[in-house]
This record gives structure tokens, C-alpha cells and sequence, in this order.
DNA sequence: ACCCAGGGTCATA
DNA sequence: TATGACCATGGG
């Protein structure tokens, strides 16, 4: 199986993210209907959350949130109902391609149960999703294994000193993390899942996303507020 | 008045 | 291949 020599310093970051915000919220992409993540994983590129719900919500007042009914709006309504979440023009853009994927398979559920490989070979090749994004929709709406790597996942874990050097790219990170990690849907699901929740709510208050808390036993200055050189 | 956010595309050298 | 401009709203 999948296992080097940084597989336990992976787990055991994986446990403490656990013990500290399994607790919490742990509702996230992994229940939501899957148009919707689809949806989400495109309007939350390069944008802060709290917009993408404000966008989500309009199009779900406008009974868009269903595949068929968006592809049937005129252009500009979408471009209207997206536009809280910054961007607008692109990413209706962005959601148009990705309709007309859905539309060349027939419908989501056949898009979505391609096997993995496929899929995200597919949703690569349509304009406006780039690796993470795919592998968004391939976890998180189909449901199949993929490990989005993430701004948040390169910041913390440089900082921790774990992970590639000196490199952004996303497919040498994420050829590190499912090399230590066992090839598990739901571990690589909750992975991901953990660290956003970690990076968001609980080093926002210090520095932003430094991950120092999973070294410490808590956040370090997480209530007295001060920084660490 | 900045700065940034759970990226991705395109033009340039 | 590697860097930079661009997209654009809302919150700190």
C-alpha cells in the first residue's frame, strides 16, 4: 500500500486536525447534492466562501441549481446570479463549459460515474477547471478518490517544513500526499476537508493559515491575539 | 485605501 | 518552462 517515510508525520498532522475540529462543523462539501459542489468547487476559485454561498443562494432562489434549468437561462441571468461571487463574466463562463461536459454525457450522473481517471481527464479539458477544481468535483460530488492540494495545503505545510521544496506545482504536491497516504476516498476527502477548516478558522486570528498549531498543541497566541515572528 | 480570497487562462520571453 | 496581467466582489 501506500506508505514512505512520511507517512506518519502526514497521519499524525491528519489526527490532530481531527481531534481539533472533528467537533466542529463538520458539514461541509461531502453531503452536499452534487450539482451543487460542482457549482461551488467552479464559483470558489481564487474567492473567499462567504461570496460563493451569496451567488449559491441566488441561483437556488432561481430554481437554477439543477443542471437542465441553468443550461436554459439566458447568458446574462447567469452571469446576474453568479455575480456576487467576483468574476461573474468568467466564471458563467466557466459554468457554461462545464454544462455543455455535462450535456456531451448525457446527463451528471453518467459525467459523474465515469471512473476517476476519466473524469478528471475530461473535466481538464473544459475551459475553466484547471487540477483543483477537478479534483474537487472527482471527491467531493462523484465521490471517487482524488486529493485536492490547495493554496491552503502549500502554506501550511511548507511552513511545517513536510511536503516538496521550493515548488508550487500541484501535481509534485499531490504526488507527494498519495504517495504517503493510503489510497482511502474518505480519508483523502476528510484530509482536504480538515485543513480548509483548519486554515480558516482557526490560524486566521494569529498569522494567516500558519499551521504552527498542529505542531503545538493549540494555536499558538490564538487568544492573546499576538503574532510569532 | 489598501489586501486578499479553497484558481485558471492567456500572452510574453 | 516560467513569470505576469487579468478576472471582480465583499470583508478585514
Amino acid at each position: 500500500m501506500n506508505v514512505n517515510e512520511h507517512t506518519p508525520a502526514l497521519m499524525e498532522i491528519y489526527r490532530r486536525l481531527e481531534t481539533m475540529h472533528a467537533r466542529r462543523g463538520w458539514h461541509w462539501w461531502p453531503d452536499a447534492d452534487p450539482f451543487e459542489v460542482c457549482v461551488g468547487a467552479i464559483l470558489v476559485q481564487n474567492t473567499a466562501w462567504s461570496n460563493v454561498e451569496r451567488a449559491l443562494a441566488l441561483l437556488r432562489g432561481a430554481g437554477a441549481l439543477d443542471p437542465g434549468t441553468m443550461a436554459a437561462l439566458p447568458p446574462g441571468r447567469v452571469e446576474e446570479l453568479v455575480r456576487p461571487s467576483g468574476q461573474y463574466r468568467q466564471k458563467a463562463r466557466k459554468l457554461a463549459a462545464f454544462l455543455s461536459l455535462v450535456e456531451a454525457q448525457g446527463s451528471l450522473e453518467r459525467l459523474l460515474a465515469l471512473p476517476a481517471s476519466d473524469l478528471r481527464e475530461r473535466l481538464l479539458a473544459t475551459w475553466g477547471i484547471g487540477p483543483e477544481t477537478a479534483d474537487a468535483i472527482v471527491v467531493y460530488a462523484a465521490r471517487q478518490p482524488a486529493l485536492v492540494i490547495d493554496a491552503y495545503t502549500q502554506r501550511i505545510f511548507s511552513r511545517l517544513g513536510v511536503g516538496p521544496a521550493h515548488t508550487t506545482d500541484y501535481d509534485e504536491w499531490q504526488r507527494f500526499f498519495v504517495a504517503a497516504l493510503e489510497p482511502d476516498r474518505d480519508l483523502w476527502a476528510r484530509y482536504h476537508a480538515l485543513v480548509v477548516m483548519h486554515a480558516k478558522h482557526l490560524c486566521r486570528k494569529t498569522r494567516p493559515r500558519c499551521g504552527e498549531c498542529l505542531l503545538a498543541d493549540r494555536c499558538p497566541g490564538r487568544d492573546t491575539g499576538e503574532g510569532v515572528p
